[in-house]
DNA sequence: TTTCTAAAGGAGAATTATTATCTTTGCGGA
DNA sequence: TCCGCAAAGATAATAATTCTCCTTTAGAAA
């Protein structure tokens, strides 16, 4: 089972393990596309049917500020949420509201290296992240 | 007086200009900080105490959808606004939900050159920007 | 195993930010 | 100056999220 991790995680950060959370950690996981509460909600009602609205966002926070999801930034008034922990970029198509990941540690350097020669003034930097915004090709 | 382009720019989109499209766009542009709805409502309700929020609201969402303001993405629940039309990158602070403009060319400059000669397979890159979260020094 | 209890879940109300509707006002062309 | 339509105002509605309060349950302890 791929969330043994999952629950390993839970425990070791004195969380209990239920249900709903490993649900809603799954559906975050295989719900790729960066699901909204709403999207996660609908996959897991199958498994969960009488799961609670407020308390899919309960969990999301718990685990949000847990480091085992994390939040995605977008211009809509919905968040959407990310199990893949490792720092990442992000592609945003505006079209059609898909989000993908993009990982490219040869940019990723280039920008550190820019970063540790040229500071910002008044400014200490914790973390870059770039917004790609365009369009998937279709085929 | 400064908003004199602005009201050019009103007449030339077919816009009518109004006393309360003039007072949300300075408003912006003097408030620092990439202000919220409400951070523009509380400001201008000194020269405009009868202003509507829904008024508010309307008319961000025209100067945006015109490109007179922009849209600012951020984790809260809050939309925030950014006169500045110029490309550039953001400075967020978590601790204090500061949002301040970061302009760098060269940077640019890099990163446009990097994805020239490096595509991402099945995406047309329309912008970039960086997010770069860290934490003001204060002094 | 059974018991206990704090942590977590469920139901639904409340809140917050935003949008929509509908009426009134006033910008700006003629 | 007049007029029509775009835009403002008031307020209701919606959407996403949070809160409250009561019930259930995970998991530690006995
Ligand atoms: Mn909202
Ligand atoms: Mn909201
Ligand atoms: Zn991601
Ligand atoms: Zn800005």
């Amino acid at each position: 089972m791929m969330s043994e991790y999952f629950r390993e995680q839970l425990k070791e950060k004195g969380l209990k393990v239920t249900p709903q959370r490993v649900a809603i950690y799954e559906a975050v996981v295989e719900l790729k596309n960066h699901p909204t509460a709403e999207n996660i909600i609908e996959y897991i009602s199958k498994i969960h049917p009488n799961i609670s609205v407020g308390t899919v966002y309960k969990i999301l926070d718990t685990l949000v500020e847990h480091h085992l999801l994390n939040k995605v930034k977008n211009e809509k008034d919905v968040m959407r949420y990310d199990a893949v922990m490792k720092k990442h970029h992000h592609l945003y198509c505006e079209e059609t509201d898909k989000i993908a990941d993009f990982d490219d540690p040869e940019l990723d350097h280039i920008i550190s290296d820019y970063f540790t020669k040229k500071k910002i003034k008044g400014f200490k930097i914790k973390d870059i992240s770039l917004q790609i915004t365009g369009e998937f090709k279709n085929k």
